[in-house]
DNA sequence: TTCATTTGGTAGTGTCATGCAACTATTTTG
DNA sequence: CAAAATAGTTGCATGACACTACCAAATGAA
């Protein structure tokens, strides 16, 4: 467990297949990169006024249209309680708004106002840019493995 | 901002360097990922008896070797009050131990004891065990650029 | 040597994000 | 219509952190 032999930069192929220290390599990196991104998140993101959680509401929204709070919740990994203070503090900085849904009474339906829209574009283009730099050099297909492995992560640890 | 035309995942190579659907697809992905993982995260690991910031300490400890309290808390990204903490937890349960430094009676090192050893090998098979999944199936090339890509993400997030 | 400054580490306190449980209002079901 | 299920809110409790003293050892200067 000492020595992993760092996966050599080079663009070498060498490296079989599934090789102990790439999975290791991929494992260490990841785990880094959740917890780096995990305490940067709350200082890069605030910026924009709004928490890391809420960010991520307002990209929910944006992407998905309005939604009622349960299904953020389960979106956003929350519990129902949480989705509520968290569309609290939306709402009380003009984010979002929650609109009757004609067809449930005991339900409603949050949705971004103009602003709300507005920022979650700014946070998008913000955080996409950034992310761009990653996949710079890549060729199609590396870019396509890169986005397909990602997937495959988050639907791993998702579910 | 409403349709991002889902990657196509055949691997066709049209897709023109960095396109702004798999950029965003990249991002979402992503984004989806580090909160599922951060929510996830606790459940899973914590079934091994201590929480996910002491896994991290763990599979640090494993792979570096014993180090001084400054130098844990700089890997994690943590405030040193918070290292201490935290490995205050690690301590008291018998997986870490504070060892005297030859060189600077001020600093301890903080060095894995056996059963330390012990659990985090167990940890970090389990995890990469689930990991392995992803690189499934993919050539040594694209395998690369997918640890590559997690690298990049985590410098560009972790500075 | 002695005193000030620096550095490693610890302890106190406050904040914030979450989950769990209890409660209300509404819808659905029998 | 009564009972059960469901959407959402609110009241705690908890755990993870940061910030701010604070202590002890080391280092540098007079």
């Amino acid at each position: 467990m000492k020595e992993a032999t760092p996966a050599p930069t080079g663009s070498d192929e060498q490296l079989q297949a599934g090789t102990d220290g790439e999975l290791l390599a991929l494992h260490r990196a990841f785990t880094d990169l959740v917890r780096a991104f995990r305490m940067k998140d709350r200082d890069a993101v605030c910026c924009h006024d709004v928490s890391a959680a809420q960010s991520h509401a307002l990209e929910r929204l944006a992407y998905e249209g309005p939604m009622p709070l349960r299904e953020l919740a389960c979106a956003l990994f929350l519990e129902k309680s949480s989705a509520t203070r968290l569309v609290d503090g939306l709402a009380r900085r003009g984010y979002v708004e929650r609109r009757a849904n004609p067809s449930d009474g005991r339900s409603r339906i949050i949705a971004l106002t103009p602003s709300g829209e507005g920022l979650a574009a700014r946070i998008e283009a913000d955080v996409v840019a950034r992310r761009a730099q990653v996949l710079e050099g890549m060729d199609a297909k590396e870019r396509q493995a890169v986005v397909e492995a990602v997937l495959r992560l988050a639907e791993l640890e998702g579910r």
